[in-house]
DNA sequence: TCGATAATGAACACTATGTTCGATTACAGT
DNA sequence: ACTGTAATCGAACATAGTGTTCATTATCGA
């Protein structure tokens, strides 16, 4: 196999799109940019930007999905540890997303109100989904099969989370990252343990 | 003041529109749909759809508003009675909505696939919040407040029976409705109890 | 029957999308 | 530095849908 080619102009090209796009959400909000406003601001030709992307959508989901993975998966270090007297037995720490929310939470806030929201949503459900899916495997006893499927749970974690996220966006962050963690373990987890059939 | 004139033609207008969408979305799917292809259907001029809509959202609204409505506030006389003994305490009953999403699944399915998941979000979420904030108020102890806004409960409430909904219609609902409500309880309100801090 | 009101539908201006293609430019490898 | 290759350019085009306008026609309630 011949070796590859990697031309810098196409990193260059992808990363002036998205942060491009990331720029005009700031400002007019997800659904008022136009395919048009982000190459002029990019400078790029229209031709360059449906080499690279099929539309506004799939380049918003490339520029996001590292960020949703690192911040996943990134949390997963501080989930088994720490869990102190008292503190509520957890499937993940959510601290980190909600602080990842609060450091850009104008550019969150913005994709967030319009129909970015729904385009975020599927990518976002589904990797918390295989995540939480994950570590509830890792929870079950082996002999016996949980009494619902999983991805009813796995689904109801990760709509929740981010229905809180979303609310407390809106609301302009009224309480600290780490409260909302809290919140969200307090509220969530206790009806999943219960439905699992599992003492924490 | 006048008797007011109401006119036959308008309501018939309306109730045309609207049937014409319904029909359509279970057909091609909410995006797909065109202005275009609802007055073909309903056989009307184009500025006769303008002149009583201002788009295609605003027909969905108005046309899902009163099913909503009586939906959520309907299922109020099933809230307070029937909690034997071994049942959870409930804020309200869903049960109504499933099985209301249930006679009608397709079209249910077919609006929540595309974008019509945005557009209904917030409608529902309104409706359903302003519920359930009325009915953690009569539930509170006069003398103490929440220990959190109850904007966030009410939220939290809702998206998640919202989460659960889609994730019930998208798997070609295998469960019965029946027991989707008491999974939907089972899930949610033991956290909520807790973080209200009040014994059910 | 008689205003008043509603519906018609074609024409129009507008905005945005996504594609095409020949010319141009920048690249990596040698 | 040379060279073939790959990326970019950008204007033109086809497509598709939106929302408005207006003179005309049909239908209403009283």
């Amino acid at each position: 196999m011949p070796a590859k080619r990697i031309d810098r102009r196409v990193q260059r090209t992808r990363q002036l799109l998205n942060s491009a796009l990331m720029s005009l959400i700031v400002e007019k909000g997800y659904d008022s940019v136009t395919v048009q406003d982000i190459i002029d601001r990019a400078n790029l030709g229209r031709s360059t930007f449906y080499a690279h992307y099929q539309d506004k959508e799939d380049l918003l989901l490339n520029g996001i999905d590292e960020v949703v993975h690192s911040l996943i998966w990134g949390g997963e270090a501080a989930s088994t540890d720490g869990q102190g007297a008292g503190t509520i037995h957890r499937i993940m720490s959510t601290e980190p997303i909600f602080r990842h929310a609060q450091e850009e939470y104008q550019l969150h806030k913005a994709i967030f109100a319009g129909s970015g929201l729904e385009v975020m949503h599927k990518e976002i459900q589904n990797h918390l989904c295989n995540h939480i899916e994950e570590q509830i495997d890792q929870l079950l006893p082996d002999e016996k099969s949980p009494p619902v499927e999983l991805s009813v749970i796995s689904n109801y974690l990760a709509g929740a989370l981010l229905t809180l996220l979303v609310w407390w966006l809106e609301k302009d962050m009224p309480y600290p990252p780490e409260r909302m963690d809290a919140l969200y373990q307090e509220l969530s987890m206790p009806g999943v343990w219960s439905v699992l059939e599992i003492a924490p």
